[in-house]
DNA sequence: AATGAATGAGTGTTCATTCAT
DNA sequence: AATGAATGAACACTCATTCAT
């Protein structure tokens, strides 16, 4: 058993250390750029070994993403679930949802490409995972109708803006955080914007809106 | 200069017969699976032909993303141009954008693929065109606090925050529009959303905030 | 219709200088060892055009392997459909049917390989192409006891047995005819064997049988 | 010495262990299809204790083939050896043959297999193992002769087309045995045929000809 | 002796692009 | 101008074999 369990300890770390260099690499070069070869060769190991702990390229690139969005699933849990007022728990998915992608640039990067490349998985995995989020949102909501704090409004289709309203600012972000490609298609990252920047605003938009009181 | 002109309209013409037929294949079976023969194939030419019109298949691609942008921005500002109170200015171009993609559904899977297969292009393009936008939504929100509809905020990081909903709103939008893809990799639409329901909640939600008043 | 034919006539003319060349090196170095490469090679062309007039590789090789059988078949029809007399249509057939492989050795090479690569399709050509021999043979040995000449017998299973006894000897003598194969893979000749020299012992023990009369 | 010899038993159980498992696996799905491990896996054994009994894959291929070769020169001769009539010994090898290939049909898929993959290792095989048979059928010709029972005829040739003629009813056989492939590769048997049916046929027709007489 | 994780050579096929006609 | 036959670079994946344990 301690055999066992050593070796699935060995077997799970050489699985996290691909996902770790897959996930770097893939976040560079792009999925289609990226050879497996360039994933193994970054770890020093043989191709065949990725295929021991992988079923193929695009299992490997599934798995970068779906580990991702647990970790953020988690992350943002934590965080929220501790918490009672509506308006607050907002405030908080907030701050740790560009917090988690602050910490983890290149995971912008992998949902960008999943979203394209494989748009039925994404799908699949997004809701399998995020769909969790939008319920709570959606509870979320309506606790805060139902105690003042909030108007009167069509809860599934805020639940659904508000969610949008996080992915768009992160995916307006990815877009301007680079700005240009060097030859080997790297690229060179602008130090001047956070995302942790956009915290106040979209909290305020989300609760105050546009119009003075 | 009459020949000229009309070999011109010629060409143009054949330029944006290769642009709509483009635009209708590549959204259907993605840029990747697209092969340029499918394009010269469904306008009955020969190869060869493309190429005397397009650099490449990139450049073809890239010209259907901007042709469309250039018809969005155009689209929006007719609308948007001739009204003078910043609320407004903003419901209208929520409803715009929105009745544009409506319309352009194939124009939505464009957008997404030019983002993911050309991330530097697709910035190129996006700043150039949508920058204007962006500029008249940041001239809009100062109209608006000036007069006193709007209040206080950080115009450049609210501009950004609502392009960014809108774009979130049209992403969830396209990912929950098809339900299943079927074996020829076609998708199988989905009746019962309609993007344009959420022109409602989007501008509430911009204009109103969460908080009740 | 000119250029039609004309164009036709040089693309059937590249199809058959592909199953030439195919034929060759697929007979000298075996259907696995065999790059697509070294055939495109062989034929000063690009790899991509063998794909123009071939499905794949597999569908090359069963190609050459059906045209042999083709011309093998007709070879033998043509021979043997003017005669007459039973015992002398087993007589003809024999010398045809090694005088065939006599003039084609490579073919040898090609059926035997076609046998163990593609069980399945070989058995489909050959049933399909060869079935038609069978039925003639059968014909044959009916006549011929119908008029006397034959002794009683089951006619499938003798006409089986013929068959048979046609193919044995063609692979005996292809595992005799090569002595050693070189560091390339191919193979020296040994030239003091014929493949006619059986046609003698065949017809003879087809007609005669061992036994002293 | 015990000891070695205990070992060297234990040893060789094993050899024909594998051999066994080896060649029932190598029959039904082909030696290319043939991962070592699915021999491994069938024996409950790890990859490398293969690598102690035999030198490679190749090697235990062979080694199959070899051993099934022995064992049907051994039934042949056990059989032939103490009759004495030329015609009864012929009788006694055709039944053999035939009888031996119907109760090993999987050595028939070996046969095959090792004749395509294996040209040059299969003839010098084949030559050293069945050079035995093609001697003493030679002998028995020519004791024929001798006593008169027998025609004149070259013997060399007609004791190699005898032996053509058996392999090549089996090769029929094989290739009439399966009717389908079914998903997996495997094929299903056809009932209503028997190798052993050919045995009348063939002796006959070795013996009497098609001639009346 | 036995194991099985690691290795990495080897190849069929696609399709954007060219250019002779 | 238009064509489409020809090109050839690019790449994932398998599996026989090894060797540290």
């Amino acid at each position: 058993m301690d055999i066992k369990e050593e070796t699935g300890g060995l077997a799970q770390r050489r699985r996290l250390g691909i996902l770790d260099s897959a996930k770097r690499i893939f976040a560079e070069q792009g999925y289609r750029r990226t050879k497996v070869e360039d994933i193994s060769n970054d770890l020093s190991v043989g191709k065949g070994t990725l295929y021991r702990y992988f079923p193929d390229k695009k299992g490997l690139f599934l798995s970068v993403f779906e580990y991702g969005m647990e970790q953020l699933c988690a992350a943002i849990f934590s965080k929220v679930d501790s918490m009672e007022s509506p308006p607050e728990k907002i405030k908080a998915a907030v701050r740790t949802y560009f917090e988690f992608f602050e910490d983890n640039p290149q995971f912008i990067e992998i949902m960008m490409q999943v979203r394209s490349e494989f748009r039925s998985e994404f799908r699949q995995i997004h809701l399998e995972l995020y769909g969790k989020y939008i319920g709570r949102s959606q509870t979320n909501l309506r606790n805060g109708m139902a105690n003042g704090q909030f108007r009167e409004m069509n809860v599934e289709q805020t639940a659904d803006v508000i969610s949008a309203l996080l992915q768009g600012v992160l995916q307006n972000f990815y877009l301007s955080e680079f700005e240009t490609s060097n030859e080997n298609g790297g690229m060179a990252k602008r130090a001047d914007k956070r995302l942790t920047d956009y915290v106040e605003p979209v909290t305020c938009l989300v609760l105050e809106g546009l119009l003075r009181r």
